[in-house]
DNA sequence: ATAGCTTGTGAACGCGTGTTTATAAAGCGA
DNA sequence: TCGCTTTATAAACACGCGTTCACAAGCTAT
């Protein structure tokens, strides 16, 4: 790229006044006099003059630029680059006047990756970033946040203690496994199946839990039986259910799936069984994927808004580079909602 | 953020060389002998020393940064902020060792549009742009070229004239409409019409074009009444085909759609009427829509190789930027391929 | 042994900007 | 008018690194 002519000098010079008074004008200092501050803007607006970059940051200032790490791991995340997410982290962070770096991550587990982020922040002297697929708790993040770098985190754990440096943004899982169950209670449904997510990662045991205490919440008994091993995949949810249905077991009325992915597969296995969603079995989805409107039967869900999300983390994150001091914990829990849809019955009003 | 203590005087200092020495060990200078090499890299590993980006751009190195610009006009580029084009982007640019700073611009009439791209370029000093929704040979981007940046382009429309210093990705629209026309032909449709995109943007007009040579070469006429105006959206689809049905016009028996959004509508309308797809009218889409396999039916589409077509363009445009002096232009036409799904019904062998 | 050459390395400058410090000008009270 | 304070501006330094240039040390050829 060829250089533009035009530098703080050149301004100086053509405004004829010093450099170090460009410089005021352009950091909005008080100390410059209306009249010269509009002569040099006046250049400066004539010339398209823009300070570089690099220099400023090298002369002391921040980069205004936000990394944004998608960590990788399966088709999970892959799902979750999705428009929302990114469009809204861009669009915030761009009202505050900061860009966003991208960068994907395979994984976390290894030293390779810690020190990859590291490097990015030393080298390009992000002033923060944000992290999409890690856990709050995990060693890499610890690592990052002893660095003392200002890290913000979108998490799927429930929060046990309280960490410092940290910005957290949650899913409300609870609330939206209490919806999930009081809606299909109110539709008179009580035997409850749920497709679990996997046990050890993201989501899975927050929302397992927050299963458990919905159904407890409504007296709802937990059959084993319909408490079937999943992942967040459309595969898992395929083959849950046709694991289920093979086995000969009853079937629930009802079953709520780990997210929409997972109810897509589940119904696609019920259909080859030959059975009706929702005549034979109700189900319930997580996430509002941006096929569930469409889908046939169109999918009910818990709709989680990842643009409020996105929204709160930018807001936080921006906030917390720019008082340098800081260092509170910040938690942020997102509301969730149900959407209904198709694929939910009511039952008769039962004896009870 | 807090500043890492060690930069390259500290290296030197450490492993007892002169700062030029760290710099030649760094950038990889032939005149350093391999004991002295050895030496400097073992305190810069023992460091985790990295380069401080800002004073190497200052000095006169690359930002190794891709801006990459998805213009929104409407839910259109919002669909095409997918995950597929931004993942291959910043994967391709990875692996060469740039970065990506995505940045969200609405439209490229104004002015104000141009302006900004133009300040990013020069106060963040990217190597280059690669720009998602803007045409080829609109002003906005002759302005960019004439400024001197390196410009990548995913385009729409046919090429005229071969315009210098551009590197441009196009689809296949030729090719598909051929393909598209040709499955038809061999499922003894012989009554083809088409659903329209925006016929003053993107791929509209290209679109038809193919359509019309498609249609040509089979020796098939094209019926205006089968025709029908659209734009890229579902609605727009569902508006095509409810106004189509609505004038009592009989149906052609196979219907291309401008892209898979729009077929998802047509598809709505249809079946709102009573109509089976593909029983009654056979339809293919365009793009390969996420939602495509999983649609009832299924549709059968055109798929274009994103992926491919962003690798390409990645690469041409890392290949620009470190090759400074060249200016050639480059077309690269990604192959575009049918995939056969359930939304098209082979019609009995007529009678000819 | 000396001139010429090669190889390795350090000192010094430049990149463009922010910021501190010194200086000049202007205003003010007595 | 003089000394003092305030205000406006310029000069100088710092930021971290690449690169050029000069120089020193080691080598070869005569």
């Amino acid at each position: 790229m060829k250089k533009p002519e035009i530098n703080s000098v050149e301004i100086a010079r053509l405004a004829g006044v010093s450099r170090s008074t460009v410089s005021r004008v352009i950091n909005n200092y008080a100390n410059v006099p209306p009249d010269t501050r509009a002569k040099v803007m006046k250049v400066i607006d004539q010339y398209n003059y823009v300070p570089n970059l690099s220099a400023q940051v090298l002369a002391g200032k921040r980069t205004r630029t936000i990394g944004l790490f998608m960590i990788e791991t399966g088709p999970v995340s892959r799902d979750m680059l999705s428009n929302m997410l990114l469009a809204s982290i861009i669009e915030n962070a761009s009202a505050y006047g900061y860009y966003v770096l991208t960068y994907i991550l395979r994984g976390t587990e290894d030293a390779e990756a810690v020190r990859s982020v590291k490097d990015i922040f030393y080298q390009r002297r992000i002033d923060g970033g944000i992290f999409i697929g890690a856990a709050n708790r995990e060693p890499f993040i610890e690592h990052l946040i002893a660095e003392g770098f200002t890290v913000g985190i979108v998490d799927q754990e429930l929060p046990r203690d309280v960490e410092p440096n940290r910005i957290v943004v949650n899913f409300d899982n609870d609330r939206g496994m209490m919806m999930a169950v009081g809606h299909l209670y109110e539709l008179n449904h009580r035997d409850i199946g749920i497709v679990n997510g996997d046990m050890k990662r993201f989501s899975g045991p927050n929302k397992y839990e927050g299963f458990e205490a919905a159904m407890r919440h409504y007296g709802l008994p937990i059959r084993e039986r319909w408490v079937l091993p999943g992942g967040f995949s459309e595969e898992s949810g395929y083959e849950a259910l046709r694991a289920c249905l093979q086995s000969g077991k009853p079937l629930p009325t009802a079953m709520i799936m780990a997210n929409d992915s997972v109810a897509f597969g589940a119904i696609r296995a019920l259909q080859e069984a030959g059975l009706s969603v929702p005549d034979d079995l109700s189900v319930i989805g997580f996430d509002d994927h941006a096929l569930s409107a469409r889908f046939t039967p169109a999918l009910t869900t818990v709709k989680v808004d990842f643009a409020e999300m996105m929204r709160q983390l930018t807001a936080f994150v921006v906030r917390r580079i720019e008082n340098e001091g800081e260092s509170e914990p910040v938690r942020y829990w997102v509301h969730s909602h149900l959407i209904e849809r198709d694929s939910c019955k009511r039952l008769p009003d039962s004896v009870g």
